[in-house]
Order: C-alpha cells, then sequence, then structure tokens
DNA sequence: GATGAATGAGACTTCATTCAT
DNA sequence: GATGAATGAAGTCTCATTCAT
C-alpha cells in the first residue's frame, strides 16, 4: 500500500500538537503515527529518530514566530503601541489555537536537564521573542530598560500561559496582555513627561 | 534484613527534586531508588505506585508552601508590603535552592493532559498562592483588582523561573521580584492620592 | 523514468562484498542499494529477495571459482607441482583481495543452521575445490591419500585466511600456500623414493 | 513470580550455544531467554546489552581453553608429543560437543568488519592458543619456526572445524589431529637427524 | 526500471510492578 | 524492610518486502 498519505509538514504539525499537550516523553511515535494515519515504522521515512522529529518541530514553530508573529515587531509603520499589541494578539491567538499550550516552554521545562540536545533551539526562540520586545521597548525607553521589559513582558505572558493550562481559563492571557499594553501606553507617558 | 535505610520523609524529598529537574515521565523508580541508596523495589514499601509517590511530593510541597511561605502572608505584625517582600524572598529562596526549577509548574505543565489525577493538587497550591496575594493585596486594592494582582504577580515569578532556567540565569527572579514589589509601592501611592 | 543504473553482474558483485565483509544478517538491502546506487526497493527487480540474491552471489562466485581457478587443476600441459602452485596462487589472489574474507566459508559458518538452503551452494562449492586438489595429488598419491590431502589442503588456506582476517596479517596465507607446495615436494620424492 | 531460575554461568552457557550454532546477529535476546526459561527482558538483570553478554560470553570460553586445554601445553610431566595430542585431543572434544561449531572462529568471521569490540577478546583467544602451540614446538624446533607451526596447526583445526560444520562430517578433526601429531613426529625425527 | 512511501513483523531495550526470601 | 529476580507491556528503531506512480 505504497501511496503517500501524508507530507512532512503535515507530520511536524501532528507531532507539534501531540508533543505541546502530552510532553515529549509521553508522546509515542506511535501516538503521532496515529495522528497522521501511519504505522509508527513509517515515520522513519521522515526522520530519522524521534528527537530528530522534535528538533525539526521546534525548528519549524521557531520559524513561524519569526515570520509571523516577531516580524511585526519591526515593522516601522506602525507605532511602537500598535506593534506590542498586535505581538500579544498573534501570541495569544497561537497559544489559544494551542490549547493553551507553549510547546516552547513546555519542552524547555520537560527536557532542559535531560535533553541537551533542545536547549540551544528552544533558547534561539525565546531569543528572537527577546528581540522582537526589545526593539519595540527601545522606542521610548533605554536600551537597558528595553531589555528588561522584554524579559517582563515574556514573563507575564508564559506565567498566564501557564496558569490558563492549570485552571483551564483563558482570561489570563487576556489579563496578561492588557496589563502589558497599559503598562507601556502609562509608561510612555511618564517618559514624555520627563 | 529487615534495617531501615530511610524515612519517607527523605525519600519524598530524593523523588521531589528528581521530578523536579527531570521531569516526571523521565524519572524513573531506579533513579529515585539510586538517590535513596535502595533499589527501586523497596520503594514500593513506602508508596504505592509511582503515581502515589508522586501525589505525595506534591503534597508534602503544597504544605511546605503553606507553611513556610503563604502563612507569612497573614502576619498581621507586618505590612502589606513587607508582606509581598516576604513571601517574594522566600519564593526565590526556595526556587534557586531547587536549581531553579518550579516542580510545581514542570509537572503541571507536563502532566496536565495526561495524568488528570495531578491536577487537583497542583491546583490546590496555586490555589494557596493566590488566596496569600490576594490577602496581602487586598490591603490596598478591591477584593477583585487584588485577585488579579495576585494572577499577574504570579506569572512573573513563575515566567521569571522559566526564563531563568532556559538561560541559567538567575537575574531574572530577582528583577521580578523588585518589578512586583516596586509596582506595589508605586500603584500604593496612586490608590492613597485617589 | 526507466533508466537502467546498473546490471545484474554488477549488482551481485556489490552484494557479494558486502556479504563477504559483513556477514548475511548484516548486510541489509539498504547497504546493498547504496553500493549500487540504488534504492533498496530497486534491488526487486532484480531478485525476487534477499535469499535469492544470495543464492546467486553464491552461484555466481561457485562458477568463478570453477571456471577461473579450479579448471587450472585438469590442465595436463603442466605438472601437478605447477598446477597445485597455480591454484594456490589464485585463490590468495581473490582472497586477498576480498578483503582477506572468505564469502563461502564466511557464510557457511554463520548460515549453516539457521538458513539451510545455503548449504547446497556452499557445499557445491567445495566439492568443486575438493575434486580439483583431488585430481593433482591423484598424480603422486592414492586416491584415498589424494582426497586427504585435498582436504588439508583447503583446511590449511581457509584456516589461514581465518586468521589472516583476525590479524589483519597476509602472511598466514602465504606460509599455508609455501607449506602446501613444499609438503607436495617432499612428498613427491619419498613417494618415489618407494 | 521472583524466584531464582538460572544463575549468570548457566545464562551464559545457553547463550555460548545460540551464538555457536546461529551466529551472533540471527541470535535473539528473545531465543537466549526462551533456553534460559526466561523472558527476553529479564536477560537485562543479568547483561547490560546483548553485546556484554557476548563479551562475557567471549571471555569465558576464552578462560575455559586456557585453565583446561592450553595449559596442558605448559606441564613439563609430560614430552612436547604428548603435550601436541592432548592440546589436540581436548580442542576436539569441546569442538564436537559444541556441534563441531568453533565459536570464536564464527563469531570472528561474522562479526570481525562490523563489532570490532569483539576483535581484542577474539585475538586473545587465538593469542593464547598460538603461545601455548609455540611453547611446545620450542621443544623441537626455533623460536621462529615453532610460531609458524603453531598457526599452522591452528589453521589446519580451524580449516576442518569448518569443513567438519559444512560436510556434518567429523572425521576432518580427526584427520587434523592425526596429521598434527604425524608431522610433529616426523619432524623430530628429522630435526635429531640433523 | 526506479522511486518513494508504506507496511508489519520483530529486534533491542526500558521500566513499573510483584513477590519469595 | 530490603533485596534480587522475574515479569509483561510498551517504547524506539530496523528491515525485508510490496506497490502505485
Amino acid at each position: 500500500m505504497p501511496v503517500k498519505k501524508i507530507d512532512r509538514g503535515e507530520l511536524i504539525k501532528q507531532a507539534l500538537n501531540l508533543f505541546r499537550t502530552q510532553g515529549y516523553h509521553k508522546t509515542t511515535m506511535s501516538d503521532i503515527g496515529t495522528a497522521c494515519g501511519l504505522l509508527k515504522g513509517s515515520i522513519y521515512h521522515y526522520f530519522s529518530s524521534k528527537e530528530d522529529l522534535m528538533r525539526e518541530v521546534l525548528e519549524v514553530l521557531r520559524n513561524y514566530y519569526r515570520d509571523k508573529v516577531f516580524i511585526h515587531a519591526f515593522n516601522d509603520a506602525l507605532t511602537a503601541e500598535q506593534r506590542l499589541n498586535m505581538l500579544g494578539e498573534k501570541s495569544i491567538e497561537v497559544f489559544v489555537n494551542g490549547d493553551g499550550a507553549c510547546l516552547m516552554a513546555n519542552i524547555a521545562m520537560e527536557t532542559n536537564d535531560v535533553v541537551p540536545e533542545f536547549r540551544a533551539p528552544i533558547r534561539a526562540f525565546f531569543d528572537d521573542w527577546t528581540n522582537a520586545l526589545t526593539h519595540i521597548y527601545s522606542d521610548k525607553y533605554s536600551k537597558e530598560a528595553a531589555t528588561i521589559f522584554a524579559g517582563e513582558t515574556i514573563c507575564a505572558i508564559e506565567g498566564a500561559a501557564m496558569l490558563m493550562r492549570i485552571y483551564n481559563d483563558r482570561t489570563y492571557l487576556d489579563k496578561a496582555h492588557q496589563m502589558i499594553t497599559e503598562k507601556f501606553k502609562v509608561g510612555s507617558k511618564a517618559a514624555l513627561l520627563k
């Protein structure tokens, strides 16, 4: 029965969803196969190992955020406020569609000490995010302050994603977003007054 | 040879450390046994299953935070500011000693969708934390606002714990703590001016 | 794309080399395909199964020895000594080119009890060899003695091939060859003296 | 059902027999388990991997030959001829009991190029054998000649073991033994006449 | 003829769990 | 209480083989 059933991209997408919600170690090749209508062994046609598959998942997700989300941070046609808002909205959208689970954060916490290979790609994603936010904040603040605010913003969103999942309550994310944009507005005014 | 090598408490402590850094699924009974100087089979003299052991770990940790950390939120001998500060410091202390990994958050993210049994104990912990912070914030804010600030605070700290682990940089936690206390001070003044 | 990349003969040759050095079970269809610039599936256009391929390999090798090596045993234009010498030299040549591994002996030892289908073709090869040597030795000895010497000769060479491979030292084969021809010369004289 | 069913030594013995006749790659952990009345997984209580098990098998066999067979080469209470004879007889005994298959030679040929880890232990065995025979031959010959004869002797026996297995005819071994002892006697006389 | 995709059986290995000693 | 031995289910991965394109 050698008829193509699925392409790499789709396979990666299915794997991403499973890893996101079930975690890396609990997700089996069989789970992924089933989600794709394949037998577990067939996945090895596309990826040489489970780890290899995860690495591609991480890379695809990083590229997705870079090209579809973080890129807006550098769109100078918009005000800093608009850009910050857009980043937040896009992030929320992705998070919420993904059952409120952040693949990057979850895999980071699960594998940080046990699968060192994933550290670099995960850091790369957070580097991108930090850079994007730092760029926005730099509009009103010093480079140093901007970096700190970028970190705070990521913390607020990832923390909210966590509570959202634990309490199955998506308002955490909305509240985080609101808080972030509010703070930026207020901060800006304060900065202007100086 | 009925020689007791270890007590429940010690066993739980070792298990906690392993679960915290390696995750639930990647930590084996054998790992835990080794850490205690026992063989894996011997653990079943203390706990009926791995899941049972994890439940006890979650409970012990919850109680620890309740009795040693969150309790300070209700110490009316201190100002709200002092109490908030104390909670932050204590939390940081525990987090940092635990290699920067928060057992509750990590296990929550890893098992939320695959071991539903852990959901309740994990929520209980975050309920305690939320209540403690809400109590403090209620000193200056409405109940509703206090609850929201409590959530934000937890998000900020858990998000910082995450970045701390990913970047192996403990300043994230310190910065989060500083931001939180700062905000409280400023917010209080603003509230007073009204 | 019906483009012929390779012919049966070449495929058999590549397979032979892999089977010779890696053994039957460890050599995969994929290995063979790679060596030929084909995918493993394509091999089934030429052979119905791995076993079938091996059978052809054994047959080709048998025919090669029969036509290029053992045939010299029956060339009456040469003395028995010359013929014995020629057989030895040719054998050594083939062995050494084949990384010092004798496909027939190796596959015989690996599969004798687990792939009975290979027994007959392997025996046929050793029958040919035995007959060739027996013919030569019959020049000076009784049929019975000749058969025994034939066996001894094969043992000496195969044993030497084995040690050559184990110690990665080709002098074993040379020494075996020398011993064999020497013995024949001496034995001949002794026989003549009778 | 945790009652001891077998000990390491017995397990090694069963594995040895299977590896000897079926080869390394074709013998499965399940085969070995079955032969021991165990499940395949249970073998990992005794050995950390199939390769590890094979290494122990090789070591045990090496030690067996060293202590039970080759040791007789150094028994100065016997004449060189008697010692050579004894080594031959003992070897034949072991070979024949082992279904005429020499584990060392078979595994050497099967794995030489694909499991380099086995090379050293296999060489060690042949070193022992060579040294034992060299010691015996040194009684009548120069060191150099003795070494060569030792090699020839091993070749003759291993080659005979091979043909024995291929033709299922144990007389090859006997003939090899006879040839070897005969040659030693004759050679000794010749040496004496000098 | 060649390929890429899929299969399914089976390999090695891990691990939570049980239990006689 | 601790241990060593065993289990059986399950996990990752391999590989000979099939077949539509």
